[in-house]
DNA sequence: TCTTCATTATTCATATATGAATAAAATATT
DNA sequence: AATATTTTATTCATATATGAATAATGAAGA
């Protein structure tokens, strides 16, 4: 699904610029997940992975869902998939046992070690093809958009 | 949630763009639905609108999945709602009693052009914001990634 | 014509996301 | 200390997306 701007094939030139930005973050998502996919994982699965491996230890799954600005019912889910993969356990903490921490396994490590191999070699690659580009405009169109308030 | 690239902080410059790229794109998103949401529609319902109005006649499912780049079974869903929602009502192509035929009815019109209006307001502000940049260098480097084998 | 094949939409299972309502536990207030 | 509030995660309802399996209909070929 075109998730945005349906197309009714305006003039202006940014409305086109934009049209195209969402279409290549869309473009560079799906072949971000397919570069995981040999490896088991998600986007948001291995996400939340390389948070926990980011951390180097057991996280809460509000402290997870802070990470991933995301609501904790996600994550409730997304754990319930995690822990049915076999790559993340959950445990109590027993200093306040309304929290319930995440801590991934061998296993989940072993997956995500893969998924970051195959994600840096997509950004290789990616930064090999736009070599010998003007990479500052963009950077300058992308902040001004970044600016949340307009 | 950060659908792509859990930040894991690299140094390459393209790594960091891709991801102010990708955040860019979900910015636009975020606010395209901020703006359709007081006339009661999403992103996705008002796509399907506007094909509609674009079209000027019913449409089959099919044909507004190929319109929508989506899976069939995922406009069966979306049309259901937007027909509780008042805004379509399906009707049997009698030509082909396989077929299904989705129109567009008054109120489903109004709304459409309620949120078309507010779109091309934010079209216009961002447009505006984005005055006096060079947008070419953007377009080249967008080109690059929307070359979709890479 | 009758059987086979293709096409259409729907249903089902699943993944991802949000937000409201709930339950359990910790903290604060009286 | 007893009550009230806050914080934690989960459950539920819902929206959006995919893909597999199904049912109904149409088209092609024997």
């Amino acid at each position: 699904m075109n998730k945005i701007f349906p197309n009714i094939g305006s003039e202006r030139e940014t409305d086109r610029l934009m049209f195209s930005l969402v279409h290549a973050a869309s473009e560079l998502e799906k072949r971000y997940e397919a570069a995981l996919f040999p490896e088991g994982l998600t986007g948001p699965k291995f996400a939340a992975l390389s948070k926990l491996v980011l951390a180097g230890r057991p996280l809460s799954l509000g402290e997870l869902a802070g990470e991933l600005t995301c609501v904790r019912s996600n994550i409730t889910q997304l754990v319930d998939r995690l822990e049915a993969d076999g790559y993340v356990v959950r445990l109590v903490d027993e200093t306040d046992r309304r929290t319930v921490l995440a801590s991934i396994t061998e296993l989940g490590l072993a997956h995500q070690k893969a998924g970051a191999k195959r994600v840096e070699e997509l950004l290789e690659a990616l930064s090999e093809s736009l070599k010998g580009i003007d990479l500052d405009a963009f950077g300058k169109v992308l902040s001004v958009i970044n600016l949340t308030g307009t």
